[in-house]
DNA sequence: TATACCCCTTCCCCTAAGGGCAAAGTCAAC
DNA sequence: GTTGACTTTGCCCTTAGGGGAAGGGGTATA
C-alpha cells in the first residue's frame, strides 16, 4: 500500500487532486486508516489513474469521466466509443474555430502593419436608403443558439440547395438569412435561412419589397455586429422605424472567399419614416 | 443616452455582463443617475464594447483587456502589437496541441476498432535488466515546466545538433533526455538534453555505464507515464534501488514518425541490488 | 390617479478543477 | 525525546459571469 504522497509521485498527480477525486467520488483510496484518516492507494489504482488522465487529455469533464468509469464496470464498450467519437467531433470543431480566429487575428495584424487602426472599419460603415422589390424565397425557419450557427449555415443551406436541385427550381440570387427575433437572445434566435427562387411552390413565401436602410460589410462576419449597431443608430437618428425583420444577403459566400477580406455581406433593415 | 437594457440589446452583451464590467472597472457607464443608481451608456461606448469583444475572441483575459485599453489611451501601439503577436503564438501552440491530441484519440479509436482495449498497453510493458557502457554526451541542462517541453525539445536539440555541425563532432546515436529531478514537480524539472558523441570537448560529460532496468515504449509519448510507473514498481518489487538519474533514448524521433505507433522510446533506470 | 407590467438596483450563492495556506495531528528517523 | 517530514480537515481564492430574490422606479393604460 502506498501513502498519498508516494502514490502522487508515482503517477504525477498532486495530493490535492487525489483528495479532490476522493471527495467527488471519482477515485477513492483502496483503504483508509479509520484511526487517523490516512489514505492508502494500491498499485492497481495506478492503471485507473492513468486512464483518467488520458480521458482528461481528451477534454472530458470529471463528471463525464465518472460516467465512463461506471460504463467500464458494465463492460459497455459502445458507450465509450460513442463518447470518444463525440469528443473527436468537438475537438475538430474547436480546431476549426481556432483556425478562423487565427485568420482574423492575422488580418488585424496586417491592418496595423499597414498603419490602419484595427477598429477603423467602424467609422467607415456607410448606410444608404434603398428600395427593394418583392421576391420569392424558399426558406427554413429555426430557433438557433450562437453555437448552432457555425454548423447551421452549412446544414440548412445545403438542404435548400438540395430541394432546388431535386425540384428543378430556378435560383435567382445568393443565400440570405432573416432574423425574426426582435433582439439578441443568447438562449436562441428565431432565424430563417432562405434562397431567392422564381417559382412559388410549397415551402416558399413572399419577401415583401419596400424601403430599406442598407449597409455593405466587406470583411469577416465578426464585423457584422458593428454593422447592425450602426444601422440601428442610423435608423433612430434619421427618424425611421423598423417595420419588418432585418435580413442579410451573402453576396460572396464563405466557401468562395479564401481570405475574409473578400467576404461581402449586405444587411437590410426594412424601415418607414416615423 | 441609453439605459443598460437598450445598450445591452444594441451590442449583444447581457446586462449582467455590463454590470460586471463596471464592477471590475473595465467599462464604466458614461453616466450614473445619483438618485436611483441607474446606469446610462452613450452610443460612443459601443465602439469600446466591440473592441472588447474582439479582444475576448482572441482569448485575452479581462485583466489583459483592461491593460490594453489603458495602452490605447497612451497611444502605445507597439504594446498592442506585441500582445497580439503573443496571443497569435499561443493560439498556434494551442492548435498544435489539439492536433496532437486528436492524433492520439484517433489512435485509441482505431485500437478499439481492432478489438484491443484502449489501455491494454499497460499490461504489455516489459522490463529487462541490461548493462550499459560509458558514453560521452554533449548536453544542455535546463529547468523545464510541463508547458516548456513541447517547444523545448525542438529548441535544445537543434542547439546541440548545431554545435555538432559547427564543431565537426561525431554523432554516435539518437537524442536522449536525462531527468535529474528525483520526482515529478509541476513547478519545473531539472532536465538534461543530450546527444552521444565520440569526442570529449567543452560541454560534454561522461554518462556512466552500469546495470539498468530498461523498458521500450512503442507509441505516443503519453504512454511514457505508464512506463515510468511500471519501472518504479519493478525496481521496488525485484529489490533494486535507483543509483542515478533515469533517462530516455529516442530511437525514432518525433519528426521521423508519421504515426505515433512508430515512435520508439527506450527508458533506462540505472539501478543496483539493495 | 391607481394599476399593471416591465425595468432597474443591490445582494447572495453557484459554476470546474483544484491551489494556497493554516492549525493540528501523525510517522519515522536520529 | 525531539525534529522534520508527512497527513488531515477546513476555509478562502481563482474566471467570467448566470440565476434568482427582494425591493424600488418608470410609464402606458383604464
Amino acid at each position: 500500500m502506498l501513502s498519498i504522497g508516494e502514490f502522487s509521485k508515482i503517477c504525477g498527480v498532486s495530493t490535492k487532486t487525489l483528495r479532490y477525486y476522493a471527495e467527488i467520488g471519482l477515485m477513492n483510496p483502496d483503504e483508509i486508516n479509520p484511526e487517523n484518516g490516512y489514505r492508502y492507494y494500491s498499485i492497481k489504482q495506478l492503471k485507473k489513474m492513468i486512464f483518467i488522465n488520458r480521458l482528461k487529455s481528451y477534454h472530458f469533464s470529471l463528471d463525464e469521466i465518472k460516467a465512463i468509469l461506471k460504463w467500464e464496470e458494465d463492460q459497455s464498450e459502445e458507450k465509450l466509443v460513442s463518447a470518444l467519437l463525440r469528443k473527436q467531433r468537438e475537438m475538430y470543431e474547436k480546431r476549426n474555430a481556432l483556425d478562423y480566429t487565427l485568420k482574423q487575428l492575422n488580418h488585424d495584424l496586417s491592418k496595423i502593419e499597414q498603419g490602419i487602426p484595427m477598429m477603423s472599419y467602424l467609422d467607415n460603415i456607410e448606410v444608404q436608403l434603398v428600395e427593394t422589390q418583392l421576391i420569392h424565397i424558399l426558406s427554413i425557419r429555426q430557433m438557433m443558439t450562437i453555437d448552432d450557427y457555425a454548423t447551421g449555415y452549412g446544414k440548412y443551406f445545403s438542404k435548400l440547395y438540395e430541394r432546388i436541385a431535386t425540384e428543378k427550381l430556378t435560383l435567382l440570387g445568393t443565400p440570405m438569412t432573416i432574423y425574426h427575433s426582435p433582439e439578441f437572445n443568447p438562449a436562441g434566435n428565431d432565424t430563417e435561412f432562405a434562397l431567392p427562387v422564381a417559382e412559388a411552390v410549397k415551402g416558399t413565401r413572399d419577401l415583401p419589397g419596400g424601403i430599406c436602410a442598407k449597409s455593405v460589410c466587406k470583411g469577416p462576419y465578426s464585423e457584422l455586429t458593428a454593422v447592425y449597431a450602426r444601422l440601428r443608430e442610423w435608423v433612430e437618428n434619421e427618424g425611421y422605424e423598423l417595420v419588418r425583420s432585418p435580413y442579410e444577403v451573402y453576396v460572396t459566400a464563405a466557401d468562395q472567399a479564401s481570405v475574409p477580406e473578400e467576404l461581402v455581406t449586405e444587411v437590410y433593415f426594412p424601415v418607414r419614416k416615423k
